[in-house]
RNA sequence: GCCGAGGUGGCGGAACUGGAAUACGCGUCAGCCUUAGGAGCUGAUGUCCGCAAGGACUUGUGGGUUCAAAUCCCACCCUCGGCACCA
């Protein structure tokens, strides 16, 4: 008998069929349950490459061993069969797209039976199948119903090449992600999910699921939660322009005039009364929300106080303004054509009634209707505790107050151009952050800050984006990169409003860098001494060392510090050459283009007492990091304030965007950001609001070869539902398919190509298009979009519960039974896309009572990719496709299924090497010899070969017995963790010590094939069968070892009697020793110091300390 | 830039609840077998020094903690995947 007796072609069909016959994976709907999933494909020309079979091997091995325990598996395959490919094949070559779906499936179909997977295949689906795609449709009519499907105006992404709209998930950075075009934005009518509207329980209740948790990351950074204030700003036409300018569009005078009367406004200002002194005290706390000026020019006249909101001027009368008496009656005159109301207070009311006259005042305020207030413009922020600190406020280009403000913005042309501008940029480099930012001045109008009632400048800039937020940011250039560089740029006022905590040394932050404020250093002391250095390598938004040096005998300054740094860090060519405030600008110039490896270290010191408010400095014997904040690093070196880095970040030339203190914020000073936050919001009237960077789904594709969206449009009803000036329009005039006439199936048609003017091919079929309203019976149109690929994913899971139901998507019954999924595995590709989709489906339906779990699938895992042999992503184009077939004609398809689990761990991408793959078909040779070894396997046992080296194998029977228990465990356990390698390579050991001992029983060979069997079914089932022929008759009652039940181990059989011990001397291994594995520390002890090796190695010392991990290891120190 | 995964022999990888690093497999070398080639079988195989016994070094880099570190701590470098001006 030879190895070659081994025959995988002829086994492996032959068991394919006879499984296929008896039925064997056929799925029951009762018992204990367990549902195993894997991501149906999408039926390509090409067929499957080595990849495609990976995921599919991993959950049949899972799903063999389940149905081995017990449980009714229900492990299923379809196809995702709608798609671009099939569709340009057909535009290719004029075949009909279910023709090629066709000959796909079945291709892939005979592919995978090839390689003996357990799906059920009576429960197949294809989302192409109308019987299918009636029920997709089915539930996208009860989005419809719901609200959550709507058509909308939108500027979705434009794919010029593949002539298609694309979600905002098939595009990457900014690529088309299926011909990896660049795509643009393009404005047309679509209809869309609101998967916005479970954006937050898609969020939260991935705390219910067990998926890995970098997709729970992935899946939490997509939705973007982000929890902040709406702020409302304020925006007022400019009321003073610069000298010379104010002649149209404000209510001032020529420049002439302007000078004569703005001297006489400081005049005023300067000698106010104290009545005036009161009411401006009180208005411009913001009256009302109101917006106040003192002391205006208006016209030839100044005005003592306006709201140009509301066009109310107030004039305060005594004593000392006489003189302009008898200007009033012109000047009211003038105020009035100019539309502006006239109210008078008296000195002694004001001072006398302070309250009664702001009551007076807010009436005015309230009967009069807004005059020149231009509104305002809502912020979105999650650092309101930074308001004071709003210099300027920036809008989208495409904010439409741009467009509502044109005629009070003065310089509208040249903001006009700035937006065609930023119109025609791409989108990538928009988006492109490594450019400097561009933006122009709203002139001619201010915001106010709610929180101080300061005037600030309007911007315009694309770094703000249109579709977050509210459009538009308030800017604070002290604490946010962005506005930081654009206030650099601009030359705009950046105020420092929130200063980084200390840091707490009780509790100081010690793993991880996550929460330790941004501006703290580690500080590495050195030698400190009476001439100080303190270099501070500070990288870019990050923090480095901190370096402390001190002057040695005849160094200058620069010298020490030239010295220190080099020491340090090994930076051989960095000099310092001008005074200390500027050593770290050189320092870190020339860090830049330098070897960064080297790092600072030196003797290490505890550091600061703070309660005696002294700095006290002490080595410590043992090495602790120390963080410290800059500014308590500075004080300890330099012992006074300011120091050098403060200083200079006073002079704006650094931002601060972490959380810390409140300063310059009037009665908020001293709140920490947090309370800040809430405090600040409340105090100008804004809202606490959640935003997400999750968009609502576009679900319409311009194509053939998809799910026609069951939808007519019937102008009739569209009149009758939508009257001018209602706002209930949305969807008006679109009409549900009624249930009963689903499917909408799609038209046979000749010319399946996609038009230039972004319509689907669908639009040219009038006959198909045209049709009766439901509702009316009048002429209507069909919707001619069809959906996009990944509708009919979004709900397979539950299709393959009850996949012939034609009553219902699947039946109550069955979904309780079968749903959730146990286990799904697939791709990290499908993380913002299948997945989420899916989980939004099923969470639509659990709201509709059709479903009985708000989740899906209870337990997620992901595979890693095949890669090609030179270890790039396997595709036609780079030419490193391997094929499955020619593997399996080679080698047999349990060959191939057990190297594609060995190749590496089971969620890592691994390259493919057909050289190795002889390694495990020698391991199924060897089994296969091993099993004609066994005692009894055909009778009396056949010695194989003569073995000249028997006598070096050290297995006995009891050995034997224990490595069969530990590998039962070990697979058992491996397989549960998705850890196949590890599995695998457990059975070659047992195999190869199988081998070698010449003492299997065929019981214990049996138990080998049992745990083989889910990764190699068919040379399993082949051997179980022979070891029963030797007793029984095949045919008579055949069960297959898939049928029979997993093995259990024997604890107490892994048990070691006698065990190895290494024994070291100073932690280095020196010998090893075999003792009784419950023997005592003290035992071991006098053993191993009677060694030998542990003689030589002691050289007469005595040991100070021995430490015994038991059955392990002993270690002796001297 | 941010988030995530990873870095161990010539290669895929194992060990990561701190306890003998390199299991298992590929490749390579030597031997057996064979008319030959292939396949198969047996043995060796981290690096350096050494005739050998033996010793030293070694898990991306530099430090630290520990009797003991691939594993824990600090910093840095590189590769891959995702996001990318998200206020």
């Amino acid at each position: 008998m030879k190895s070659q007796d081994y025959n995988p072609k002829k086994i492996e069909t032959k068991w394919q069929k006879e499984w296929e016959k008896k039925k064997i994976y056929k799925t029951a709907d009762a018992g204990k349950k367990f549902y195993a999933l894997v991501e149906f494909p999408y039926p390509s020309g090409d067929g499957l490459h080595v990849g495609h079979p990976r995921p599919y091997i991993g959950m049949d091995i899972i799903a063999r061993k389940k149905r081995m325990e017990g449980f009714n598996v229900l492990f299923p395959m379809g196809w995702d069969a709608f798609g671009l490919p099939t569709e340009n094949y057909a535009v290719k070559t004029g075949l009909h797209p279910k023709i090629v779906t066709k000959k796909n499936t079945d291709n892939f179909r005979k592919q995978m039976k090839m390689l003996g997977f357990s799906f059920d295949w009576s429960r197949e689906v294809n989302t192409t199948d109308p019987e299918y795609y009636k029920w997709t449709q089915w539930i996208f009519l009860k989005f419809f119903e719901k609200g959550l499907a709507y058509k909308a105006k939108s500027a979705i992404n434009w794919c010029p090449s593949c002539k298609i709209g694309l979600a905002n998930e098939e595009v990457i950075s900014g690529n088309c992600e299926r011909c990896g075009g660049l795509t643009e934005k393009r404005e047309k009518e679509q209809w869309m999910l609101a998967i916005t509207k479970y954006a937050d329980r898609l969020d939260k209740d991935l705390d219910l699921v067990d998926y890995p948790e970098r997709v729970k990351i992935q899946q939490r950074n997509w939705i973007g939660k982000s929890e902040g204030s709406e702020i409302e700003f304020k925006i007022n036409p400019t009321p003073a322009p610069p000298k010379g300018e104010g002649e149209f569009g404000y209510h001032t005078t020529d420049s002439k005039t302007w000078k004569v009367l703005q001297g006489r406004v400081l005049e005023m200002r300067k000698n106010a009364t104290e009545a005036e002194d009161i009411l401006w005290q009180s208005l411009r706390k913001n009256l009302m929300g109101y917006h106040f000026r003192r002391q205006q020019i208006i016209g030839n006249f100044i005005v003592d106080f306006v709201c140009l909101e509301k066009s109310l001027v107030i004039e305060v009368d005594g004593d000392i303004h006489d003189y302009q008496k008898k200007e009033d009656g012109e000047r009211t005159e003038f105020l009035k054509q100019r539309g502006f109301q006239v109210v008078r207070f008296r000195n002694e009311e004001i001072l006398s009634n302070i309250s009664g006259t702001l009551e007076k005042i807010e009436e005015h305020l309230k009967a009069l209707p807004f005059g020149e207030g231009l509104g305002g413009v809502k912020v979105f922020t999650t650092r309101a505790d930074t308001l004071f600190g709003v210099t300027y406020v920036v809008l989208a280009p495409e904010h439409e107050l741009i467009k509502n403000l044109k005629l009070k913005i003065t310089n509208y042309n040249e903001v006009e151009k700035y937006v065609e501008e930023v119109k025609n940029k791409s989108e990538l480099s928009r988006t492109n952050t490594s450019e400097q930012k561009t933006g122009v001045e709203l002139k001619g109008i201010k915001a106010i800050n709610p929180a101080n009632n300061e005037e600030i400048p309007v911007w315009v800039a694309d770094y703000v984006l249109p579709q977050y937020g509210t459009g538009a940011v308030m800017a604070v250039p002290a604490h946010d990169e962005r506005d930081f560089e654009f206030a650099k740029k601009f030359n705009l006022p950046i105020l420092e409003v929130v200063v980084p905590d200390r840091v707490d040394f009780k509790n100081p932050p010690q793993r991880g860098k996550k929460n330790i404020p941004r501006r703290t250093v580690q500080v590495v002391l050195r030698r400190p001494s009476d001439g100080k250095i303190i270099i501070l390598h500070w990288k870019h938004n990050s923090w480095k060392t901190l370096i402390i040096g001190g002057v040695e005998n005849g160094e200058d300054l620069l010298q020490a510090a030239t010295r220190e740094v080099q020491e340090e860090t090994g930076y051989k060519n960095i000099k310092f050459i001008k005074k200390l405030g500027d050593m770290y600008a050189e320092y870190f110039a020339s860090h830049k283009n330098e070897n960064r490896r080297a790092y600072a270290t030196g003797f290490l010191f505890d550091i600061i007492d703070e309660e005696k408010n002294k700095i006290s400095i002490e080595e410590k014997s043992k090495h602790e990091p120390v963080w410290l904040s800059v500014e308590q690093a500075m004080k300890i070196v330099i012992g006074v304030e300011p120091p050098i880095f403060l200083t200079r970040l006073e002079q704006n030339s650094w931002f601060y965007d972490g959380e810390g203190t409140l300063i310059n914020s009037n009665s908020f000073v001293g709140l920490s950001s947090k309370e800040a936050r809430k405090k600040i919001t409340e105090f100008v009237g804004g809202k606490i609001v959640t935003k997400y960077k999750l968009r609502d789904w576009i679900f319409s594709r311009q194509r053939y070869w998809g799910e026609p969206i069951p939808l007519v449009y019937c102008e009739n009803c569209a009149k009758q539902t939508c009257q001018p000036g209602r706002s209930t329009c949305l969807n008006a005039g679109w009409v549900p398919v009624p249930e009963k006439d689903l499917p909408v199936k799609l038209p046979d048609i000749k010319n399946y190509k996609p038009t230039n003017t972004g319509e689907s091919p669908l639009t040219a079929i009038e006959k198909w298009v045209n049709t009766t309203c439901p509702t009316c019976g009048g002429k209507a149109k069909r919707e001619t979009d069809t959906m996009p690929n990944w509708a009919g994913s979004s709900w397979y899971y539950l299709r393959y519960c009850d996949p012939e139901n034609n009553k219902e998507f699947a039946s109550q019954k069955k979904l309780d039974y079968w749903m959730p999924v146990d286990w799904y595995n697939g791709g990290t590709e499908h993380t913002t896309l299948h997945l989420l989709y899916s989980r939004f489906w099923h969470k639509f339906l659990y709201d509709l009572k059709l479903v009985p779990s708000s989740e899906p699938y209870k337990k997620r895992t992901s595979h890693g990719l095949i890669l090609g042999e030179n270890g790039e992503k396997m595709s036609k184009s780079r030419g490193n496709v391997i094929n499955p077939d020619g593997i399996v004609k080679t080698y047999g398809a349990d060959t191939l299924r057990l190297y594609e689990m060995f190749i590496g761990p089971f969620d890592q991408d691994a390259p493919w090497s057909t050289e190795s793959i002889i390694g495990v078909r020698r391991f199924l040779e060897r089994m296969w010899r091993v099993a004609l070894l066994a005692k009894d396997f055909f009778g009396p046992r056949v010695a194989l070969r003569a073995q000249p080296d028997t006598q070096k194998s050290s297995a006995n029977s009891a050995i034997l017995e224990k490595l069969l228990h530990k590998t039962i465990k070990k697979v058992g356990e491996d397989i549960e963790k998705m850890s196949f390698n590890t599995a695998i390579s457990a059975m070659m050991i047992l195999m190869n010590e199988m081998e070698k001992s010449n003492k299997v029983t065929i019981k214990d060979y049996k138990i080998f094939l049992k745990l083989l069997s889910p990764f190699a079914p068919h040379i399993a089932e082949e051997l179980w069968q022979r070891s029963q022929t030797s007793k029984k008759s095949p045919k008579s009652d055949f069960k297959s070892i898939h049928l029979e039940s997993w093995p259990e181990y024997d604890e107490a059989k892994i048990k070691d009697k006698e065990v190895k011990i290494a024994v070291q001397i100073n932690g280095k291994t020196r010998t090893e020793l075999a003792v009784p594995a419950d023997i005592t520390k003290e035992q071991v002890c006098v053993k191993a110091l009677e060694l030998p090796a542990v003689q030589k190695w002691l050289a007469g010392r005595n040991p100070q300390k021995t430490i015994y991990i038991p059955g392990r290891i002993l270690n002796i120190v001297v």
